[in-house]
RNA sequence: GCUACAAGCCAGGCUAUCGACUUGAGAGAUCAGGUAGGAAAGUCCGGACAGCACAGAGCAAUGCACCGGUGAAGAGCCGGCCUCCGAUUUAUCGGAGAGAGAUAGUGCCACAGAAAAUAACUGCCCUGGAGUAGCUAAGCUCUUCAGGGUGAGGGUGAAAAUGUGAGGUAAAAGCUCACAGCUUUUGAUGGUAACAUCAUGGGCGGGUAAACCUUGCAUGCUGAAAUGCCACGUAUAGGUUCGCUUGAGAACGGCUCGUUCGAGAACCAGGGUAGGCAGCUUGAGCCCAGAGGGUAACUUCUGGGACAGAUAAAUGAUAGCCCACGACAGAAUCCGGCUUACCGGCUUGUAGCUUUU
RNA sequence: UGGCUCGUAGCUCAACUGGACAGAUGUACCCGGCUUUUAACCGGGAGGUUGUGAGUUCGAAUCUCACCGGGCCAA
């Protein structure tokens, strides 16, 4: 039995050329008070988060926005992730936190809940890689 | 016991489930261990370490500025001296001090005031001349002019030529004297020294050096995006300017001289890469206990203990229970300090009040 | 991580080398006038512990130090 939530190396955005690129060439829509932005790709899903420094002045309040919303998305992403592997492609998913609020738990699982679906259709509709 | 102040310490705990980074073991599945701070912060000082430079001279620039100690070092810390402030028990206690030089020079000191720094003005005094002046006259007084002596008086200001008294003089003045104050030479005593006390001689033409500056001392430059290695990739193309022994540029760091090297250099536009390993965490280190040295900072010896190492960047999430109901806040090469932020609690010391014995 | 620079009325800027009520006609605000009303225009007014706190000085927006908050640069 393989274990289920989990956030591996392998399912984080590590690369800074990828993320570079996926500023450049993705897709992005908005969920408030997350903004995405979004690229398949021929590899497998990747995540990650970002807060900026002028919304949250201080490190510690940056690190919990973040920890809060990777906790959120290994809980939920095992749908969507099976539901790519399943189309045979990759996906990669960039969330910038926009508001200026210190969030709690429940507030980001819901939000990070709705990105998900939204996903889940677009991949839905999006036909099977030929490899 | 309460209150206030000062110093030091701690910085929620436990359990379950699901994760992240890392070390070790294992063929592997997996298992076991470790995982934020007192400030990790500000980047204000000082270093370690690394690269380049380590012929030289001058100028400049920056920093520091009582003395001794401490320490790898410092604008840190400890102790002392001096000055100022506050308190009272008048001799102590507490606090503050960027604490060399204002007689090397230059500048500035609003308003007010005669004047803000060679002393000028007003005034005071003396001598001489003049007068349709006054008094009977010599002469004196008054007015005015010229020459000379003075720096006492001028009440303003943050600050006025050290203050008070006496002598002295035509009028005066540290001009002289006494006392007091400041500064300084020499000597003695005490102290490692700063300095203190006493004696002696000289001086006393404000303030401001966190104004320029002078004196003394110190300082090569650049910082882990340093630096070394491996891998991958592109454009040995284009434009402008300068230069090839008549020397561009570099070493050389801000400039000049000087020395050496020397054929490409600067800018514009454009193209490529942005992966990995080392540096990278065990070090002038930290904590605890004991025995010494020192007033103290600190230090010596012995024994024991624990050490985050990420790289879009881990150190967490959820639930439950307990209590004092959890503040400020997140490592990014590493140390020593300083400064700033901080809910609450504990310990020690000092002072005051109260109660009991 | 390292470095540079700036904070003055609500906004945009002044105030020289320290000197006294910290200015501007700007723009915004308030009151009055003009107009049927509004805008424009005319007249008047208010608004600042010079980012905060110390220090030097007789005196600080200005000089020095420490904090706080912006902005910029370096691969």
């Amino acid at each position: 039995m393989t274990k289920q939530f989990t956030l591996g190396k392998d399912e984080r955005l590590k690369s800074r050329k990828a993320i570079d690129q996926l500023f450049k060439e993705g897709q992005r829509f908005s969920v408030p008070p997350f903004r995405v932005s979004y690229q398949f790709t021929a590899a497998e899903l990747k995540f990650g988060i970002t807060v900026s420094a002028k919304n949250f002045k201080k490190a510690t309040d940056r690190n919990r926005v973040k920890r809060l919303v990777r906790e959120a998305w290994r809980l939920q992403k095992n749908e969507l992730q099976q539901s790519v592997n399943g189309k045979n492609k990759g996906l990669d998913v960039f969330l910038i936190y926009t508001a200026k609020e210190l969030p709690d738990y429940s507030l980001i699982e819901g939000k990070v809940s709705i990105v998900l679906k939204k996903f889940l259709k677009l991949v839905n509709e999006t036909p099977v890689a030929n490899s």
